[in-house]
DNA sequence: TATAGATCTGTTATAATATAACATAATGAA
DNA sequence: TTCATTATGTTATATTATAACAGATCTATA
């Protein structure tokens, strides 16, 4: 599907080992539809493998976020479900969020009040792995990113607290560079 | 003002370098009135140096505020300063707050939309320094903390990716040691 | 010290984000 | 098939935050 449609701009700037791209700032005007065919194909295998239910509802939910690589807000969800379904009501939305970002397919940008599909699939069944973003004031664009300098470094001072981690919060926010002048 | 007052916990638990604690983790039980004065006097400072109004309301907002080194909520600060003024209107607080954390006095802590004193006035005034935080989730207590490492991956991913800085928001939730069975 | 511009505060109204509570429907296990 | 569970629909409301404008206060300077 669209597989052989890889664009100049995309070939030259990534390695296509992934049909998910992972890193939007290097990879504008990618085939997007690939992006999207992989994050539902699979959140379905996560879904089945999990035992849990990727319902009609929480699929086409999860498509919605996927719309492109930048964060979506509750509201803006609501809106395109309201276009395709009559009258939606928010915790319609929610609970489908709560649900995608309990089984770690989407995010919630806490400094954006907005929502991301996760570009990670899979890694989150790792033995640590959290969500970590760049984003960019200018375009948009938000990258979950994974470094092992800063994974490393917040597990160091939180050791050396003696604090225990359930959940962290970061996101970077700025300029990416093609948005700088 | 209280300087002979520091208890036996406070004297085990820290150098008794400056009256503002800046790890309360480790001073449970420390004079907290230290913390009020200390910060309030930098404020005054603060606000004297850049040429900007430390106005009796801003103050007082500071000063809720700093009731402790547990974030705050916008109504709850709201709530605190109707009982002694009778009707205040949110915009009142919300102002005193963006005030307060335009001049580094105050941080907004996203993932809990809650405001806390910074722990480490001036240090806003250094080349790079953002303000990243453990955050207890049994006891409330929210520590901003420094760490060379953390400042040192966050700017090199960011080198890396070729990506400038606007604002960090790095807040990791967990159990502190106290609270930890 | 009078006054004009700027800044701060008060006030009303409303926007944006999110959840509680309960009713109905769909699903899956026995 | 029936029951228990889970998911969705629906109504109402909570929580967080801001827009817009009026009135008060401050500050610099004529």
């Amino acid at each position: 599907m669209a597989k052989e449609i890889v664009d100049d701009q995309l070939a030259q700037n990534q390695l296509v080992t992934n049909h998910l791209v992972e890193n939007p700032f290097a990879a504008r005007g990618h085939d997007h539809s690939s992006c999207i065919v992989s994050a539902l194909d699979g959140a379905e295998k996560r879904c089945s493998r999990r035992g849990e239910r990727l319902t009609p509802l929480r699929r086409r939910v999860l498509e919605l976020v996927w719309r492109g690589h930048r964060p979506v807000g509750a509201y803006d969800l609501l809106a395109l479900l309201q276009d395709e379904r009559g009258r939606v009501a928010p915790p319609t939305i929610y609970r489908a969020l709560e649900f995608l970002c309990d089984q770690g397919l989407v995010h919630r940008l806490d400094s954006l009040q907005a929502f991301i599909g996760c570009g990670h699939p899979g890694a989150h069944d790792e033995a640590h792995h959290a969500a970590h973003f760049l984003i960019c004031q200018d375009c948009g664009l938000a990258v979950e990113m994974r470094d092992g300098q800063l994974d490393g470094a917040i597990l160091g001072l939180a050791a050396r607290a003696g604090f225990a981690i359930a959940d962290e919060t970061v996101e970077i926010s700025g300029l990416c560079a093609d948005c700088q002048v």
